[in-house]
DNA sequence: CTGGTTGCAAAACCTTTGCAAAGTC
DNA sequence: GACTTTGCAAAGGTTTTGCAACCAG
């Protein structure tokens, strides 16, 4: 697949209601699918397919890695889910709501998640500047957070810097 | 390699000077890297590693593909490449001056490619809002280009839309 | 029972690495 | 001649696919 089906988020408040909606398109509730979702409600954060196989380090049954995708791909399909690309690793899954962006530090790697709106006046000048609607959920801003922006201040003042 | 090292863009004008560039640290000029040079001196956009591989479609002649990549690095440490991840495909690379940012599009998949400067007010909205420097040089600034926002317009309203 | 789903194996795709032979300075 | 670089082969990490057995509805 080149482009997952880009379905609106479908807010599912427990695995629950997820499977409920899994239900009304025809599709099965099976173990390995429950226990993606479980892990995915229980998440703080994205999780990648490996973890999720592995059942988060032994804390749920562990399944399948090519179902756990097989899982992944039709719960994005459906707007259940997510992924996001935060570098050169894996690919991360989450839930599709509540809607989460990325802020990504190129040199530290620390990974700054926001609510959507916190994005909405950015998102606002680059549509008035270029037309473009930006989406931070599937490929995350990257650049330099704070801690490295001061820190390659103080290399390139070199010994000398602040006189 | 995890992070490949951060220089700072290099300028070179010339296949000749950015060897002459490569020579000043001590690195040889081979046929293979002249070739690569070649290409991206001559290139519209950014290049995927098996494209210079192959020479262009043998417009160039080709070389081993473990070279390239090889070669891509080594001239990305040096500062003259840069590469960027523009979806889910391979990395694509180009040279690091002029600096290009890019704008791609989820949906169509369509690349605009801006120049630095076009992007620094938007750059600043965000520094002033998360303390983060955004560069949209390694992974673009995604999102839904003026076509594909119009193109979702007309669908969601459905057919009775604009009464 | 019917058709969606699993598990396993194998492949695909992109990128990296080991190593002897060849090329560059 | 010393040291870098190449070409080939093989492996590594992530994701996809084929297929018979299995399971949910």
């Amino acid at each position: 697949m080149t482009t997952t089906h880009r379905s609106p988020a479908l807010v599912a408040d427990s695995v629950e209601a997820a499977v409920e909606a899994l239900r009304e398109r025809g599709l099965r509730a099976s173990a390995a699918r429950r226990l993606v979702l479980e892990a995915l409600f229980g998440a703080e954060g994205p999780l990648s397919a490996e973890r999720l196989a592995e059942g988060l380090e032994g804390r749920l049954p562990r399944s399948d890695l090519a179902s756990v995708y097989r899982n992944l791909e039709t719960l994005e399909e459906v707007g259940l889910v997510r992924h996001v690309h935060l570098g050169h690793g894996p690919g991360l899954y989450a839930l599709a709501a509540p809607e989460h962006e990325y802020l990504v530090c190129e040199s530290c790697h620390a990974v700054r998640s926001v609510a959507k709106e916190e994005l909405d006046e950015i998102r606002g000048q680059v549509l008035e500047r270029f037309g473009f609607e930006a989406r931070f959920t599937h490929f995350p801003l990257v650049g330099l957070c704070p801690d490295c922006i001061e820190e390659s201040r103080d290399h390139e003042g070199g010994p000398n810097a602040h006189p």
